[in-house]
DNA sequence: GATGAATGAGAATTCATTCAT
DNA sequence: GATGAATGAATTCTCATTCAT
C-alpha cells in the first residue's frame, strides 16, 4: 500500500464531502461527492477504504481545523478573561465563516458512523482549552466546560446566521453568558 | 364506518421510529420501523403519507412531549429562580429518562427533512419558557436564552450519561452555569 | 350472491374506469377509480370480483356501446353505399364525441388482461356490419373488412382530433378510402 | 478508459424489453427485463436513466427498425404501384416475422409514457413513404395515408397470424384494399 | 351492502463497492 | 493509479385484495 499520490486529490474529496454532508447529511452518496470533487467514483476508494472511513477522517480533519483556528495567535501570556475571549472569538469566527464545515461537523457528530475512537481523538483537540478553563474556579469539570463552550458557540453562530443584523450583539451576548456562567 | 385508524397503532409506529432513529439516524428504514412496530410495511403509509411526513410528525410529537414534561406541575407563583430550577429539572429528567427520545430529537433536529414549518411549530413549545426567562434581565434575547437552555440541558444529559456516578453533580453544575450565565 | 343493489353504482365505476384507463392505461389503480366513482375502494370488489373482471366487463360494455351507436337508426332498406355511409358516420361520431371511451377501448384492446372469450364476444358486435359488408363483392373476407373498418375509423378520428380544422375533410376522405378499398 | 458501455448489452436490454413488453405491456418490470437480458437489475439504469427513457428509446429503435426494413431495396425508379407494393410487402414481412417487435410497438404506441417528441421523431421515419404516396392523386393527405398504411398493414398481419392458412390471401387482399382506396 | 384500514408482494430506483480496462 | 461499468441488496412507495366494523 503505497501512499496515495495526490494529497491535493484527497483534500478535494474531503472538501466535496464537507459540502455534500452539510446539505444532505451523511447520506450524501459517494457518487455525488466524487462528481463534486471532480474525481471518479472509484478514486474515492483508493483514498478511503470505505465511506465510513471517509466520514471518520473528515470528522477528524474538521475538528483539527477548528482546533487550529481556535488556538491560532493564542495569547498565552494574557489574562484569563482575555484568553477566553480570544478562544470565543476564534470559535465564532470559524463557525460563521465556514458554514459548510460547521454544518458538516454537526451532522457527523450525531452520526453513528463516527467511532468512539474518532470521538476521543476529536475531543483531544479541546484539551488545551480545557486547561485554560480549569483555571477558572468553577463547579463544572473542565471537560464539561469545554463541551458547554462548544455548544454555546454553535447556538450563537446559529442565531447570528438567523438574524444577521444582530450578529455582533449575539456574539457578545453569547460570550457574556459563557463568562458569567463560568465565573459569575 | 369501516375500521377506524388506530391511535394505538400510530403511537406504536412513532415509538418504533423513535428507537430506530435514535440508533441509526433518519436513515432508519421504514421496513425496520414497521417490524419494530409490529405492523406491516404498507401500514406505515396509511398513517403517514411519506417517510418525510412521519419524520416531521415525530419531530413535533417529541417537541410537544418535551414541552409538556417541562411545564408539568409548573409553579407559576413561585420566584423566578425556583421556576427556572423547576424547568431545568424537568428538562434534565426528560432527557435522562428518555434517552431514545432525546437522541431521536437530536437526529431530527439536524436533518434536512424537517421543514421550516415544523421547526417553527416545534419552537413554539418553548414560548412559555421564553416568557419565563425574559423576566430575568439579561443581554440575551428570550429566544436565544431558550436555545441556550436547550443546548445546555442536552450537554448536561450527555455528561450525566457518560459519568453516571457524577450525574447529580453535573445536573447541579449545569443549572448553576445556566443561572449565573443568565443573571450573574 | 344476490345481484348487486345499485346499477347506478356499477355504471359510475365503469365510467370512472373509462376515464382513468383513457389517461393512464390499464395500470389505472382501483383506488383511483373508486375515488373518481365516489365509491369506496372495497365497493369495487362487490361489483367486480377482480380488477381483470372489471377490465373485461368494461371492454364488453364499450364494444356494446359502440355497436349500439353504430347501428342506431340503421337504414336497413337503403342502398349498400348509403348503409355503409351511415355506419361510417355513426362510428366516427362515436369516436369523436367520446374520446375517453375511444381511448379506453384502444388501451383495453392491446391489454393481455382481456380474455380471448371477451374478444370474441366483443367482435360479435360487428357481425351485423359484417353481413352488410359481405354484400359488397370484394376479395376481403367480411371479418377482415370489419377489422379494417374499425382501424380506418380509429385513424380517421385520430386525425380529426389532431387537425380539428380539417375534421370534416378527414371524415369524408376516410370514408372515400374505405369505400373505394372495398368496392373500387 | 475504464470499461466502455457495451452496445451489445444495450441491445440485449432492448431485445429483452421488446419481448417482455410484447407479452405484458409497458407494465413489464425492469427486474424481469434485466433477468431476460442476463444483466443485473442495476445495469439497466446505467444504460437508461429511467424506465420511461428505456421505453422511449425502444419505441424509437423499433420505428427505426421498421423504417429501415420498409425502405430496404426500395426500387426508386420503378412505377408507383410497384413501389407501393414493395413497401407493403416489406411492412407485412416485418410485422409477420417480428411478432414481438410488432406487438411491443403497438403497446408502446398507446402508452402515455411515450413523449410527443418521441412520437414526432418516430413518425419522421415515414416521411419518405409519405412522399411516395403523395404522388398518388387522392383526397387524403400524405400523413393520413401513411397512418392508414400502417393501420392496414397491422390489421393484415393480425389476420395472417390468426389464419395462417390464408396468410397470402390476406396479404394480397390487404394490398388490394390499400391500393384501391388510394387510387381507385 | 358499504366502508376503508390492513396487508405484503412487487415496483422503480439508489448506492457502496469491486474490478476490468 | 485512475476510471466508470457492473452488481445486487436495500429503499421508499404502490396496489389489488381481504375483512373487521
Amino acid at each position: 500500500m503505497a501512499r496515495p499520490l495526490s494529497e491535493e486529490k484527497r483534500q478535494a474529496i474531503l472538501a466535496a464531502a464537507t459540502d455534500a454532508i452539510a446539505t444532505v447529511g451523511v447520506a450524501a452518496s459517494t457518487a455525488k461527492i466524487a462528481t463534486a470533487a471532480e474525481v471518479s467514483e472509484g478514486t474515492i476508494f483508493t483514498y478511503f477504504a470505505t465511506k465510513d472511513e471517509l466520514l471518520n477522517q473528515l470528522y477528524l480533519e474538521l475538528k483539527d481545523d477548528l482546533g487550529r483556528a481556535m488556538l491560532a495567535t493564542y495569547p498565552a501570556k494574557a489574562g484569563l478573561r482575555e484568553r477566553a475571549h480570544h478562544v470565543w472569538d476564534r470559535l465564532i469566527e470559524w463557525g460563521h465563516t465556514n458554514p459548510a464545515k460547521n454544518r458538516a461537523m454537526k451532522q457527523l457528530s450525531v452520526s453513528d458512523k463516527i467511532t468512539p475512537a474518532s470521538r476521543n481523538a476529536g475531543n483531544a483537540v479541546f484539551e488545551e482549552v480545557n486547561n485554560l478553563l480549569s483555571e477558572a474556579r468553577s463547579g463544572t469539570s473542565p471537560a464539561f466546560c469545554g463541551a458547554i463552550l462548544e455548544a454555546l458557540s454553535e447556538k450563537t453562530v446559529d442565531f447570528m446566521r438567523r438574524e444577521p443584523d444582530r450578529a455582533d450583539a449575539h456574539k457578545a451576548a453569547g460570550f457574556a453568558f459563557f463568562w458569567k456562567g463560568l465565573t459569575g
